[in-house]
RNA sequence: GCCCCCAUCGUCUAGUGGCCUAGGACACCACCCUUUCAAGGUGGCGGCACGGGUUCGAAUCCCGUUGGGGGUGCCA
């Protein structure tokens, strides 16, 4: 038995070169590599620069160390590039000048407005093939145009099967623009081609433009490659994700404290599902798994609460030690590592995202906890906090300074007062960390030590006796 | 306008003609647990856009309607 030949995959990821990188962006980026890596082929990054790009070389790394973020690591030998556009310049001309000379395309004279101007008079949109047989010569301002064939294309793509495109539609699109300068569709098409592309995965916004690549890639007696088109990431009104109106931006996830891991495997889960009773799984069955067959053909909303969900579970799959480890960055530089080290445990599972940790157990730091004026009015208003305080505050006092006898301390002290200790709590909470959420009490307590609770306690008394 | 794509709970999905009185996840609600808040556990609410076919049988195939999205540059 032999196993068929096959070349190894290369698939081709070309985001735009803006200064940030798009979800959308990282969703496609990790088919690519799933893709790739199952396929033990290759990823190659091709930067599509402009002019401006070229002068902005932190845009580029900004796209390398997002995409080094969600695990596409520079290292691995299935990650090439960056490759950008204009190396291949030379190539885009050289490939004009041979659809020129084959008949492919031809010169046109006719400005932008004379084009229009024949659209609308002639009553059908677009270039109506004014130039095709005027046998005109190259010539400063003249664009080099694409004689569409007659017929149909069809596209074979692999989320979306076979997509016919009747010729008719298609106009002579333009190649070279008037001061010689290659399009965008042709250096792409020429690019691709120079690289041995054969997967070209992207947004299913390019699905229009795929017929006249096709055709391009034909013209230039090349094979075209094999194309997937993913639906795109949409807003909650149902349009594509922007920048202008959406947070779209990998990096400022990365800010706001979602894990990588976590990112990864929602994005993924967005058009696609991991076969079995769960959508949380580790990235190395997401690639074994993935099928760009299989990928949904509809549009998908990204939804920040299920994000948010995913990466609550993520931080609480951590072990402690790793999870008090990924904190530290998070933390000001003069909090007591030790002291928070012995709170992470019930951090962990209060958290959604990393930027939550400091503003949980901040009391524990501050020289003073910051009260929140809402809980302190809910909470001091009852008749039973300030008599209650003052108990706490002698009882505290000689009570063996651990959680379990603080507990039993509160409980003596909140039956006298008849109150619950879910009840009888509050006041000790609000007076020692400012609010009445938090982790646990007398954990909390326990971490600060009798002296600065009972400092923090007696001021609050302090407090309430000036009010009164 | 023209071209193309799409359509399962509010959302993301499973489903590829009988295993579907449609399964899971997020969200939401209730209860349990409980020192607040979480976490965890249990349960609940909720969907095949509509109309025609094809078939013994349709969420699944075909046609149409409606609704959404994308594309229509000498932009990328």
């Amino acid at each position: 038995m032999s196993v068929p030949e096959r070349a190894p995959p290369r698939l081709r990821f070309a985001p735009s070169p803006t200064g940030f990188f798009h979800v959308g962006g990282a969703r496609t980026a990790l088919y690519n590599w799933a893709v790739a890596r199952r396929l033990g082929g290759t990823f190659v990054l091709r930067i599509e620069d402009t002019d401006e790009a070229r002068n902005r070389p932190e845009w580029t790394e900004g796209i390398i160390e997002s995409l080094a973020w969600i695990g596409i690591s520079a290292d691995d030998p299935t990650f090439e590039g960056p490759y950008f556009q204009s190396s291949y310049a030379a190539d885009h001309v050289e490939a004009a000048a041979r659809l020129y000379q084959s008949g492919a395309a031809y010169y046109c004279d006719l400005t932008p407005d004379e084009v229009q101007a024949r659209a609308k008079a002639g009553g059908k949109p677009g270039y109506d093939g004014f130039s095709r047989d005027r046998g005109l010569e190259p010539a400063p301002g003249r664009v080099l145009r694409f004689r569409v064939p007659d017929g149909a294309t069809v596209v074979s793509d692999l989320v979306r099967g076979e997509v016919e495109f009747d010729n008719e539609h298609i106009e002579d699109f333009v190649l070279l623009r008037g001061n010689g300068t290659p399009m965008f569709l042709l250096a792409n098409v020429v690019d691709d081609a120079a690289m041995a592309i054969t997967h070209v995965v992207r947004a299913e916004e390019h699905l229009p433009n795929t017929p006249k690549q096709q055709m391009l890639w034909q013209a230039l007696g090349r094979e075209p490659p094999t194309w997937a088109h993913v639906p795109v990431l949409v807003n909650e009104q149902r349009k594509k994700l922007s920048k202008r109106r959406d947070k779209v931006a990998l990096e400022q996830y990365r800010a706001e404290g979602y894990l990588a891991d976590a990112m990864v495997n929602y994005l993924m889960t967005l058009g696609w599902a991991p076969a079995g009773e769960t959508e949380i799984v580790p990235w190395s069955r997401i690639e074994a798994e993935f099928r760009l067959e299989d990928v949904n053909h509809a549009p998908a909303f990204f939804d920040l609460k299920k994000l948010a969900a995913f990466n609550g579970e993520y931080i609480r799959m951590l072990p402690l030690d790793e999870f008090i480890a990924r904190c530290d960055e998070w933390l000001p530089p003069d909090w007591d590592r030790a002291v928070f080290a012995r709170m992470a445990e019930h951090v962990q599972t209060r958290v959604v995202t990393m930027a939550d940790v400091a503003p949980m157990v901040d009391f524990l730091f501050l020289p003073d906890p910051e009260i929140d004026e809402g809980s302190w009015n809910k909470t001091m208003a009852s008749e039973f906090s300030a008599p209650l305080l003052r108990d706490v505050v002698e009882a505290f006092d000689s009570t063996a300074f651990v959680a379990a006898e603080l507990k039993t301390t509160l409980e003596v002290i909140a039956e006298r007062h008849e109150q619950k200790l879910g009840k009888a709590q509050a006041p000790v909470r609000v007076a020692v960390t400012g609010r009445t959420v938090g982790p646990p009490l007398f954990e909390s307590l326990e971490v600060m030590g009798r002296d600065e609770t009972l400092r923090r306690l007696r001021a609050t008394l302090e407090r309430l006796e000036r009010h009164e």
